[in-house]
DNA sequence: CAATTCAGTTTACGAATGTAATCGTAATCC
DNA sequence: GGATTACGATTACATTCGTAAACTGAATTG
C-alpha cells in the first residue's frame, strides 16, 4: 500500500460524513463556519454540528486546533482515502471486489451519463498504456 | 423509472445484507438453513439469524410463508434492486451522482483488474450502439 | 401422555447514531 | 463590572444495530 495518512479507525457515520465534506471543502474552519456551510440544508441546529465535531475529534478524523476560545477544525482523514475505502467497501460488499459488475448495474441503470462514458473511455485509454 | 419490486422502505443494514444474500443465493430457505450458510463466516448463533429474519420479514425486504410450523423465507426485493440502490447511493454521497469520478478512484487505488478494464471496454462498447 | 426438542416471539442490553439542550466559563458590551 | 454572548464540554434521549438468551407453544419421542 502507498499511502494512508490516518485511520480513522472507527467509522465515519453519514451525519458526520456531511460535516467532513464541509472540512474537505475547506479547512480550518470553526463549529460555526461549518454549520453555515451544513446546517441549512440538513435542518441542523449548531449544537448538533458541535456534536458531530467531537465525535469526529475523538474518532481522530479530524483535528482541533485551539484559536482563542474556540478550535478551528481541519481533517485529519484526506478526502481521497476516505471515498477509496468507502467505494472499496461497497464493491468487495456487493460485487465480490470486482469493479466490472458495479459498472454493468451503473450502466443498466443508466446511471452513465454520455459525458461518463466519454471520461471512462478516456481512463481506459490511460489505464491500459 | 423502470421496474422496483418491493421498497424495503427501511434501510437493510450490514448484518441484514448477509442474510439477504443467503436468500438470493438460495430460496426459499428456512432459519435454520439460512445459518447453516451464515453461521460460519459470521460467527453468529441461530438466535442471531432469526433476529435478523424477523426484522427482515418487519422491513418487508423478505417474506415469510408458513411451512408447519415454521417458516420459508424468500426474498421481497430483489437483488438487481438492492445492489443498484446502494450503487446509487454511493455514487450521489461520495461523486455527486457522477459515475466516472468513482471508475477514476477505483483506477487509482489499482482496484481494477485487467479483466475488469476488458469486461468494461466491452460494456461500453455495447452502450455506445 | 409426559418429556424433550424445535421453531418462532419477546425481551435484553450495550454501542453507535441522530439530534439536540444544558452547563460552565471566558470574553465582550453597556 | 455585571449582563449578555459565544464557545466547548457534558448530559440527554429515542432509534437502530449487533448479538443473543429466555419464553412459549407445537411436535416428536419414548
Amino acid at each position: 500500500m502507498a499511502n494512508s495518512k490516518h485511520d480513522p479507525g472507527e467509522r465515519i457515520s453519514d451525519a458526520e460524513h456531511a460535516v467532513m465534506e464541509a472540512l474537505w471543502r475547506q479547512s480550518p474552519r470553526t463549529a460555526a463556519e461549518v454549520c453555515d456551510e451544513v446546517c441549512d440544508q440538513r435542518g441542523w441546529s449548531l449544537a448538533t454540528v458541535k456534536t458531530l465535531l467531537s465525535r469526529l475529534v475523538a474518532k481522530e478524523a479530524i483535528s482541533a486546533q485551539p484559536d482563542g476560545r474556540r478550535f478551528l477544525y481541519s481533517p485529519l482523514v484526506e478526502r481521497a482515502d476516505y471515498v477509496g475505502g468507502e467505494s472499496r467497501r461497497l464493491v468487495d460488499r456487493l460485487f465480490g471486489g470486482r469493479a466490472a459488475p458495479l459498472f454493468a448495474h451503473l450502466a443498466e441503470q443508466e446511471a452513465l451519463s454520455n459525458d461518463d462514458i466519454v471520461a471512462i473511455e478516456k481512463l481506459l485509454k490511460e489505464l491500459r498504456k
